[in-house]
DNA sequence: GATAGTCCCTCACGCCGCGTGAGGGTCAAC
DNA sequence: GTTGACCCTCACGCGGCGTGAGGGACTATC
């Protein structure tokens, strides 16, 4: 059988030999033998012990707990699982608000705030109302004015919860666009297909009717067209607000095409 | 001006008393004055500068940052904002990667690989193909036979890539959808449109062919009938096979309405 | 003005998960 | 027998405090 030394174990690991030797000292991964040298020798089974002991320990658990884990009978892994995954989930979530804390504040110090938000993309912002319904009478005739009333009074209906929901929806779009900008993704690309999806049918809720691939490419020019739309996408990631009409209007033109 | 001692600097922010002693020692937060007794007493400056320690503690910022930024010109906090937020970005996104593993490995042990649920969700499962079948051609007669071979063929032709990236986006949805429940999301809420389009277009990727609402309808009835969907689903919550189902309905009658 | 109770102070050690030496043995190869 | 790459055992340090211990200071009540 082969034995294995610790730089050895550390190399195959990635775990640093002081962990090694820290391990073994609290009595989480002991060696299979120890020389007359006093030379650590790993076997098969305490790589097995020690792959675990890794994928415990990126969940954040004390090492002392992963000690617990591992020596306790399987069928308490599975509960444990379900814990570490209800905290972690709570972790991600809790980082997921910080960084909307974080682009508020940074939307604040650019003279925006939350409500504002929710408005511009409603499009019914007491001060672009006029502006907006010329736009939508503009591009599709017919009277609007029922669809702005519907729109209105649907959101108002949402609960908290549910708001929440959408504008957790919305940032984790947005977040994940301009993550794709930034990786060098093209503006045209069709991998952008199930982001854009996602966002056409959340315009459609906000909107409380059907946006088909006209209305939302043109939902891009008026994005552009309007400075506080633009301020808002610069905010997110520098030249994402050219990119994200960009990439709408190839949306459209594939969903149409 | 009214002076406050730690304790009572304490009870307002959250810190402990221990922890201005700490801001002291370590020069992040000095009291406004010294009393000859030695007592520490703190103004509205210093309430609001820990105001700004807090914010930026929670951001797990090392104290001695929190002082370097915090004594930095204000066009440089912007600037470490965004920076801030995308490592906190990260961070998020690490995590939820995190819980889509344990998701993922909690699954497996409940016997409930991925090569399962494409053949669950297909619904092409060697023993329920002949009930399923049967139920498509009641409900929609005619020959079913071919939309079976081409999705087979068609699934079997995806890259191990793809195949996981489907796996990750059902995980994603399915995530999501759960959660909406937990925070008291009703099912027939418009807030889940976003989800269940995501899900009702996976469906499609899966079956190969468009699903229109009648079938996808049709898809939650097929669901709750199966005990091996229903399993699957009360694993993720408690509940969540019903919501499941329930909100696919609704979502369907939105859809044809 | 004594007493009690609640605050305040200053040390100083402990926790976790190792990193980073110091000081010294051991191995394989030439 | 020498070199160089390994191995070992201490032992201190970091960050952000928690948690006493031991002793003054304030306030209220008798």
């Amino acid at each position: 059988m082969k034995m294995l030394t610790v730089n050895e174990v550390a190399k195959l690991s990635g775990v640093s030999v002081r962990a090694l030797h820290h391990y073994d000292d609290i009595g989480l991964l002991k060696p299979a033998s120890i020389g007359r040298n006093r030379y650590r020798y790993y076997g098969q089974d305490e790589l097995l012990r020690l792959q675990q002991i890794l994928l415990h320990r990126e969940l954040d658990i004390p090492l002392s707990e992963i000690g617990a884990i591992l020596d306790a009978p399987k069928f308490d892994r599975l509960e444990t699982l379900h814990k570490q995954r209800d905290r972690l989930a709570k972790e991600a979530k809790r980082y997921a608000r910080l960084v909307r804390t974080i682009d508020r504040t940074i939307a604040s110090l650019n003279g925006d705030d939350a409500m504002k938000n929710a408005e511009l993309y409603k499009g019914f912002s007491a001060e672009k109302q006029a502006g907006y319904e010329k736009w939508l009478i503009d591009t599709y005739g017919g009277d609007m004015d029922k669809h702005v009333e519907i729109s209105r009074k649907a959101y108002a209906a949402l609960s908290a919860a549910e708001k929440a929901r959408l504008q957790d929806e919305l940032q984790e779009v947005e977040t994940a666009w301009a993550e794709a900008m930034k990786n060098g993704v093209s503006a045209d690309s069709k991998a952008l297909d199930p982001l854009l999806a996602r966002h056409r049918a959340w315009v459609a809720v906000m909107w409380d009717r059907p946006c088909p691939p006209e209305a939302y490419a043109g939902l891009a020019d008026l994005h552009l067209g309007h400075p506080d739309f633009v301020k808002r996408y610069e905010t997110i990631a520098p030249g994402f607000s050219d990119f994200h009409a960009a990439s709408m209007k190839a949306y459209a033109k594939r969903l149409a095409g």
